[in-house]
DNA sequence: ACATAACCATACCGGTCTGTATACTCGCAG
DNA sequence: CTGCGAGTATACAGACCGGTATGGTTATGT
């Protein structure tokens, strides 16, 4: 039995997948290479491919792991400014995505990441995936919650709003895009 | 006077930009090289940079010609399908994009394009830049046209859903997402 | 005392990247 | 006939790419 130990939960590992995901955020997944990872986080090129076994696994973690990241933050947001279910919640989710992008400016890294994975098997495409679907779904929920009827057609209509934001925000620099995004979500809700 | 003559509209210069936006398109920027484009070309790199001075350029390129062609077929698709002003041709925006995107699975070109190249200088910025604001200005007008009011918020909000509706699609692989775009649109311009 | 995991340093591999240089052929317009 | 724009072919430069190899150091736990 000789099983490879790949355990990226060490010091070493932590600074890399830091320093990797803002990167990698800032100016894209090929932009940047493993050596200027490595150096920017004060290690290795050995110890980055001990800790993660290739790049596109390294790029998998940093999916991975911002999806988990802005989860949390929206899931403690909502609990905090709409714990209530309500269109007012649903509302909330761009509430807390104009907080959160108020520093982030690259736009959605699932999005950006698309535009280099796809149409190939790179491990990160099934995380890009997921966290669509469980936006979707989460707007779908929500919209449910409120105890609005046709919650799966009015959830996923919010969902492209949601989407259609940031791309306009960002791409697009409509710097309103947010607010025009919240303001259309409220006429459908309550229409 | 030694003027640089760089004139890309010649068979080789066309080969060249065709073979590039294919390539560009498919697999992303970053990942085309010039001596592909050269060889899959039919050409060399000599005559690349003979017509197009830099890679940046030609990528300019790229997007220039693609943003102009997607709008000449918009226009049409318009003029024959929904000529007379309306909620209806609105909403045909949506179905000039899911005939143009049937055979076109890799999403927005520009937003594709600025996953790679925001945040840098890069030439094709302004080009993505200016797509995104044609949408938009051509929403509003289309919603004003249709005499319908508070044109500027609705024609936005109808943008919003557009940008979304492919973003759902291809990074998100929600197969019904124009329609529900076209649907969305629907109930704010008929509430 | 010994193994093991984690880490660092350095060098190397084949390949690809953008961009330049040299030298030649062809067609055409003055 | 001469000059020029366009194209071909090939080679090269210098940097960077992902990934591997070798070897040594430190800390921890058994």
């Amino acid at each position: 039995m000789k099983t490879i130990t790949r355990n990226p939960n060490t010091p070493a590992g932590e600074r890399i997948l830091d320093t990797a995901s803002a990167l990698f955020y800032e100016r894209g997944i090929r932009a940047v290479g493993v050596d200027l990872i490595a150096d920017e986080a004060g290690t290795t090129k050995k110890t980055l491919y001990d800790r993660f076994g290739s790049k596109d696994e390294l790029v998998a973690a940093y999916l991975t792991r911002r999806a988990d990241r802005w989860i949390d933050f929206l899931t403690d947001h909502l609990e905090r400014h709409a714990p209530e279910p309500g269109p007012e919640r649903v509302l909330a989710v761009m509430d807390a995505l104009e907080e959160r992008m108020r520093e982030q400016d690259r736009g959605c890294a699932f999005v950006n990441a698309y535009a280099e994975l796809g149409g190939t098997d790179h491990p990160g495409n099934a995380v890009i995936r997921e966290d669509k679907r469980y936006m979707r779904d989460l707007f779908v929920r929500l919209v449910d919650e409120a105890g609005i009827p046709d919650a799966q057609v009015l959830g996923a209509h919010a969902h492209l709003l949601y989407e259609g934001a940031i791309v306009a925000k960002t791409a697009g620099g409509f710097e309103g895009a947010y607010g025009e995004a919240r303001a259309a979500m409220a006429r459908l809700l309550t229409a």
